[in-house]
DNA sequence: TGTACATCAGTGAACGCGCGTTCACTGATGTAC
DNA sequence: TGTACATCAGTGAACGCGCGTTCACTGATGTAC
């Protein structure tokens, strides 16, 4: 069943939110206006009024996706691991994994102006979501690893603070482009950096 | 002398990126249009081609001199350091203080949509600049460190690279108002949580 | 000190563009009987 | 199985807007003599 050539699309929806990506990914955020995504996706300007309100809604709707793909793949990491040490290695190479697998999902997610300039603004950042789910998961993890005796107990908060971080920031850098820049002034695969980063996070770290 | 009523400006340039960083704080970088500028300067739309050759040049400008104000001040608190452990600790909450009393700048400085975009995209990359710097004083600062025997020997860049994503991370997570939540809703100031993870982070990695 | 002239740094009108959004419309689909 | 009708999901033209950029221009400033 050919989609082409129907008058309705079949899944209009869906296919906006593809393109949004695809367009993220190729051209960056500013490419994403609601005229090129019908655009794109061979239908009429007014079109996506059908599916979302307006551009900030196509946008919301993207992020929260994000954050769910990530949180599944973090707990995903998490029930796969032997114990709260490989755990908490495997969470964060999930991270930069989902990161570096999702790009135009990982900058769309963090991307603050987005967030506050949505009709919800006063609302926003109260509700929790998925990426709080996400989050929730390492702090177990970490108060796993406490109780294990591999972590030094006292503030939980702030180790699962320290290690989203950790993630974070080596997501953002990879992504920047800048570990890859190091990386080829070291001679080395940026996958490798990469790699001995994460792996030095969990020895330096955990004392077994 | 006041500028006003004047048909030149005096330091039009300088106005103009002053300009341009209260908009991106206030309204975020898409408010930031060559007339928009312009306007709030109090000038006519032609005038800034008298100083910057496109919107991207003058975003190019901004970006340059942030990772200069950045890699000034992270030099300084090393320089301020009694030793070694103390200037990592002291160079990482120096990059946070930078984001967290600059976010107009360090969201400038790390959008890779930006710098890609630029004429100059065959050599982007290529050159280092002050950025380069900051991160060469702080590779130093780990081998010092290692010498030091504080910091376990093996793969200085990877331990760089390690801070330098925490810091990273950190301030990233601090602007987009991530860890605002957290810190609200362990009932805490954002300040003091910072405080306690950059300090977690120097406890957990050195040894004394 | 004055004058002629070159250069600098503005003006403001104009161009074409893509955008967000609206709206009356219509073809396609689903449902009740 | 047909038919009438409601609803859904498109079309495509239109609106007003701010944008980047250009251009002929002109007032202000600096320099040589």
């Amino acid at each position: 069943m050919p989609t082409k050539d129907r008058y309705h699309h079949g899944d209009l929806r869906e296919e906006l939110l593809r393109v949004s990506l695809r367009l993220i990914d190729a051209e960056g955020l500013a490419a994403v206006s609601l005229r090129r995504v019908a655009r794109e996706a061979g239908v009429s300007p007014g079109a996506p009024y059908h599916h979302f309100a307006d551009r900030a809604a196509l946008l919301a709707a993207l992020r929260a996706r994000g954050f769910e793909l990530m949180r599944d793949e973090i707990r995903a990491a998490r029930a796969a691991a032997a114990g709260p040490a490989d755990a908490l290695a495997g969470m964060g190479a999930a991270y930069v994994r989902f990161a570096v697998g999702n790009p135009s999902y990982f900058r769309l997610m963090f991307r603050p102006e987005l967030v506050e300039s949505g009709k919800h603004a006063a609302a926003a950042g109260d509700e929790p979501d998925a990426g709080d789910d996400a989050f929730a998961a390492l702090e177990e993890t970490v108060m796993d690893a406490v109780r294990a005796g591999i972590l030094p107990a006292g503030d939980a908060d702030a180790l699962a603070l320290m290690y989203w971080s950790l993630g974070h920031g080596l997501a953002s850098l990879i992504l920047d482009g800048k570990l890859g820049q190091r990386a080829d002034r070291m001679g080395i695969a940026t996958d490798e950096l990469t790699e001995r980063v994460t792996r030095m996070f969990a020895a330096a770290l955990i004392r077994p």
